[in-house]
DNA sequence: GCAAGGTC
C-alpha cells in the first residue's frame, strides 16, 4: 500500500518524514522545483498497516485567482463589473512543477495524506492539494481516501501521534478561506481600479502624483493608513491644557527626597492653591507608611512574530518588513526556527535545554548560556497566544556571528538573547514607598533597588536600574518639609505614531496576520500614503511647557515626544484581540526607567493623498467606513459564521458584494461632484504652508483655527470640498491627560 | 498595472 503525503512547506515535510522514517531520510529532488523535496520511507498506520510512504510538499498556495481575460486590461471594462465577473482558479507557471509532482506521486497512493499548517489557511491549502491528487488519481475521490493530520509542533511524538490518529480536512473553514480570497480581490480589484482612473487624474490634474500612480485600496491596507491619519490629526489637533501640581522636597541624611503628590496634577489652578495652602497652613508632614516590599520585573513572553517586528523597530532600528527578510534568511540557513508564528507558549513537552546548550558554544552569551545549564534555567512564562501550527521564534543551532552579515547578526542576536532571557530568572529587587500626609493631603515617593539581575543580564534591550536610595524614615515620624511649591505645567501632544505602535494596532485589530502585517506597512509607503521618518523631531505647540527647573517634572508635561508616560506597560496581557490599544512591553513593572533605545525608530505621517484618501471616505457618510478596522473584523466574524456552519459561502460573499457595490457607486457619485472642487496650493517649495483660505469653503477651516500654519509632509495641500475635519472625532489630548486622575 | 494570503 502506498500513501502520499504532503505538507505546506518542505521544513515540515522534512520534520515529519524524519520522524516517521525513524531517522535521516534522503531527500530526492524533484524536476523543475527548488524548494520541494521528495521523502520515500516505510510507516505503520494503524488504520493501513506497513505502508510505502512518500512525503512532499507545496510551497503555500498552490492556486492563483484572477479574472478572465476580458477583464484583466483595466479599460475594457467598468471597474463596477468586477463585483460580478467570473473568477478563473489557476496554477501559476512557476507552481506547475509542484501540481505536477503531487498528480504523479499520488498515481499508485492509496490514500493522500495532508500535513499542511492546522490553520484556516492551510485547510485551504490542503484542498488545493486534494484536487491536484485528484487530477492523478481519480480513486483517491473515494469516502475516506483523503485525511489530514493535526498537529501544533513537530515534536517527535507529536507527529508520531498525529500520523496515527488522522481526521477529515474541514471544509467549512476551506469555505472560509475561499470567500476570503474572492473578496479581497473583487473589492480590491475594484475599488483599485476606480481609484487609479478615475481619481487619480483629478489628483494629477491639480498636479498631485504622476502618470503612472496606482491608487489602490485594499481591506488591510486602508485601515492602516487609517491609524496613522488618524494619530496624525490626533497630533495635529491637540490643544494644550494648562495644569498644576503640588511638588515637596525633602532632604535627610544628604539625600533629597522629592514627593509627587497623590492627585498627580489638577486643570483648576484655584482648587490647587486651596489645597496648597492647607500643606502650609499644617506646617509639618507626617510619614504615614513605610514599606519595603520585595518586587520583580518580568522576563520577556517567548517570541512571536509581531513581537519581534515591534522590537526590530524598536531596537535593531530595522523597518518591519527588512526584519521579516532577515529573519526569513536566518530560517532558510538553519539558524532560527520558523519566523511567522503567533504562539507565545513553548510546548511543555519540548526539551529547550539542549537548545541552550548549543548557544554555550561562543557568541558574547555563551557564558550566560552556560549558567543556565549549570543550574540557572528556568521554564519559560506562557502567553496567551498559541497558533497550533508552530512554536515560538528561538535559536535552533549555533552560529559564529562573524559568519553572519551584518543585519543577520542584530536579528539573530536578539533572537538569541529572548530566548535565553525566556530560559532564565525573573529579576528581583526591592521596592521601597514611603507616604507622607501633609494637611489634607497625600503625597508619595519610591525608590528601587535591583538585587538580582537574572535574566536582564543578557537582555539588554530591557532596563531596570536601582533609583537614589530613600533615606531612612520611620512611621509617625513628623517633619517640615524643605521644600514645597506649587508647579504649572502643560500637556503635550501625542507623538506620531511609530512602527511598534502601529503594528501593535493592526495586531490587536486583527489587520493582516503574521506574516503579512509588515508587507502592509511596506505598501502604504511604496503607494505614497505616508512617509517614515526617524522619529525626533516633533510638530511644535504654541506655549510648549517651559520647564522652571529639571526636578522631577510630571511626565505628562515634560516630554517633547512622549506625553503618555503613565500609559506604558499596561502589557501583552491584553484581554484577547479586539482591545483599540497597542502595548507596548510586557513588564509588570513600570516604575523604574523603562526600555530607552528608541532613538531609531520611525514614525509614520501621513502623505496629502493619504489625508485625503482617508478623510474623503470617511466623510463620505456611508453605513461602512472603508477607512475604518472594524470592517476587516466585520469580514473576520463572517469567515467565522461559515467556520461554525452558521452560514454559507454564497451568502457571506453575496451580503458583503452588495455592500461594498452599494459604497462603491456612492462613492462614484462623489467622485463626480469632485472634478469641480476647487482646490489651493500654495508655496510648493516650502514646508510650511500658511493655510488663509484653502479649502473653498470656510467652515472646513474650523478645527484649524489655533493653529494657522501647518506643516505638510510634502509640499502639497489638497483639499476636498466637502471634506470637514471633525474636530471631536481626533481631539483626544485633553482627555487623554484627564485619565490620568 | 489591482487584493491578501501562503511560501522561497
Amino acid at each position: 500500500m502506498k500513501v502520499l503525503c504532503v505538507a505546506e512547506k518542505n521544513s515540515i515535510a522534512k520534520a515529519v518524514a524524519n520522524h516517521l522514517g525513524g531517522g535521516n531520510v534522503p531527500a530526492r529532488d524533484v524536476q523543475g522545483c527548488r524548494f520541494v523535496k521528495n521523502y520515500d520511507f516505510e510507516f505503520n498506520f494503524p488504520l493501513w498497516g506497513n505502508c510505502q510512504v512518500t512525503m512532499t510538499a507545496v510551497t503555500g498556495h498552490l492556486h492563483s485567482n484572477d479574472f478572465p481575460g476580458n477583464y484583466r486590461g483595466w479599460r475594457n471594462c467598468d471597474p463596477v463589473d468586477l463585483f460580478d465577473a467570473p473568477i478563473e482558479q489557476y496554477v501559476s507557471d512557476d507552481k506547475k512543477a509542484i501540481e505536477r509532482n503531487i498528480e504523479r506521486q499520488a498515481k499508485y497512493a492509496s490514500y493522500l495524506f495532508i500535513w499542511t499548517d492546522c490553520d484556516r489557511e492551510g485547510e485551504h491549502i490542503g484542498t488545493e492539494i486534494r484536487k491536484a491528487a485528484w487530477q492523478g488519481n481519480a480513486r483517491l475521490k473515494e469516502p475516506g481516501k483523503v485525511v489530514r493530520a493535526r498537529f501544533s509542533n513537530i515534536e517527535r511524538t507529536h507527529i508520531l501521534n498525529a500520523a496515527r490518529n488522522p481526521v477529515m480536512l474541514d471544509e467549512a473553514q476551506a469555505d472560509a478561506v475561499a470567500s476570503r480570497i474572492e473578496l479581497d480581490l473583487r473589492i480590491g480589484a475594484s475599488f483599485t481600479r476606480n481609484l487609479s482612473l478615475f481619481a487619480q487624474p483629478i489628483l494629477r490634474e491639480r498636479g498631485f502624483g504622476d502618470e503612472k500612480q496606482i491608487v489602490s485600496y485594499g481591506s488591510c491596507q486602508f485601515p492602516t493608513l487609517g491609524f496613522v491619519v488618524e494619530r496624525y490629526f490626533r497630533v495635529r489637533n491637540f490643544v494644550p491644557e494648562d495644569f498644576w501640581t503640588i511638588r515637596i522636597m525633602h532632604e535627610k541624611d544628604n539625600i533629597r527626597t522629592n514627593f509627587i503628590w497623590a492627585r498627580r496634577h489638577l486643570f483648576d489652578r484655584m482648587s490647587v492653591v486651596i489645597l496648597f495652602e492647607r500643606c502650609l497652613v499644617a506646617r509639618t508632614a507626617r510619614v504615614t507608611k513605610v514599606q519595603t516590599k520585595p518586587t520583580s520585573k518580568w522576563k520577556p513572553l517567548p517570541l512571536t512574530t509581531v513581537e519581534l517586528q515591534k522590537c526590530g523597530s524598536r531596537f535593531l532600528r530595522l523597518s518591519s518588513d527588512r526584519v521579516m527578510q532577515v529573519a526569513e534568511q536566518l530560517y532558510q540557513k538553519g539558524w532560527i526556527s520558523y519566523p511567522r508564528t503567533e504562539t507565545d507558549q513553548f510546548d511543555k513537552v519540548m526539551n529547550l535545554q539542549p537548545l541552550v546548550q548549543k548557544q554555550t558554544q561562543g557568541g558574547p552569551w555563551a557564558a550566560f548560556a552556560q549558567g543556565l545549564v549549570n543550574g540557572g534555567f528556568s521554564q519559560p512564562r506562557n502567553g496567551r497566544n498559541n497558533d497550533k501550527a508552530h512554536p515560538p521564534i528561538h535559536p535552533v543551532n549555533f552560529v559564529n556571528p562573524s559568519a553572519l552579515t551584518n543585519e543577520e547578526q542584530r536579528v539573530h542576536e536578539f533572537v538569541v538573547r529572548r530566548f535565553l532571557a525566556c530560559c532564565s530568572e525573573d529579576a528581583k529587587g526591592s521596592k521601597t514607598e514611603v507616604s507622607i500626609a501633609y494637611g489634607s493631603e497625600a503625597f508619595n515617593a519610591s525608590g528601587l533597588m535591583v538585587l538580582e539581575r537574572n535574566y536582564l543580564d543578557v537582555y539588554p534591550y530591557d532596563k531596570w536600574t536601582s533609583s537614589q536610595q530613600l533615606p531612612e524614615f520611620t512611621e509617625s515620624e513628623v517633619f517640615e518639609p524643605a521644600e514645597a511649591k506649587i508647579h504649572g505645567g502643560q500637556t503635550s501632544p501625542p507623538s506620531y505614531l511609530t512602527e511598534p505602535e502601529l503594528i501593535g494596532l493592526m495586531d490587536a485589530n486583527g489587520i493582516g496576520t503574521d506574516a503579512t502585517m509588515a508587507e502592509h506597512i511596506a505598501k502604504i509607503k511604496e503607494r505614497s500614503y505616508v512617509v517614515a521618518r526617524p522619529r525626533g523631531r516633533q510638530p511644535r505647540q504654541e506655549g510648549e511647557e517651559g520647564s522652571d527647573d529639571g526636578a522631577s517634572p510630571e511626565r505628562a508635561s515634560n516630554s517633547g515626544r512622549g506625553g503618555r508616560g503613565r500609559g506604558r506597560g499596561r502589557g501583552r496581557g491584553r484581554g484577547g484581540r479586539g482591545a483599540a490599544n497597542a502595548s507596548s512591553n510586557n513588564n509588570n513593572n513600570n516604575n523604574a526607567s523603562s526600555s530607552g533605545a528608541t532613538s531609531g525608530v520611525q514614525e509614520f505621517i501621513p502623505t496629502t493623498l493619504g489625508m485625503a484618501l482617508i478623510e474623503g471616505y470617511d466623510n463620505m457618510g456611508f453605513e461602512i467606513s472603508l477607512a475604518k478596522p472594524f470592517l476587516r473584523k466585520e469580514m473576520e466574524l463572517r469567515m467565522k459564521a461559515i467556520c461554525e456552519g452558521k452560514k454559507t459561502k454564497q451568502e457571506v460573499v453575496q451580503e458583503s458584494i452588495d455592500q461594498y457595490r452599494s459604497v462603491y457607486l456612492q462613492s462614484q457619485r462623489r467622485l463626480d461632484a469632485l472634478r469641480n472642487v476647487s482646490c489651493v496650493c500654495l508655496d510648493r517649495s516650502s514646508e510650511m504652508l500658511t493655510c488663509e483660505r484653502p479649502f473653498g469653503n470656510t467652515s472646513s477651516l474650523k478645527s484649524f483655527q489655533r493653529h494657522d500654519s501647518l506643516i505638510w509632509p510634502n509640499n502639497i495641500l489638497l483639499a476636498f470640498q466637502n471634506c470637514k475635519i471633525n474636530t471631536k472625532n481626533y481631539c483626544m489630548g485633553s482627555t487623554q491627560s484627564r485619565n490620568h486622575h
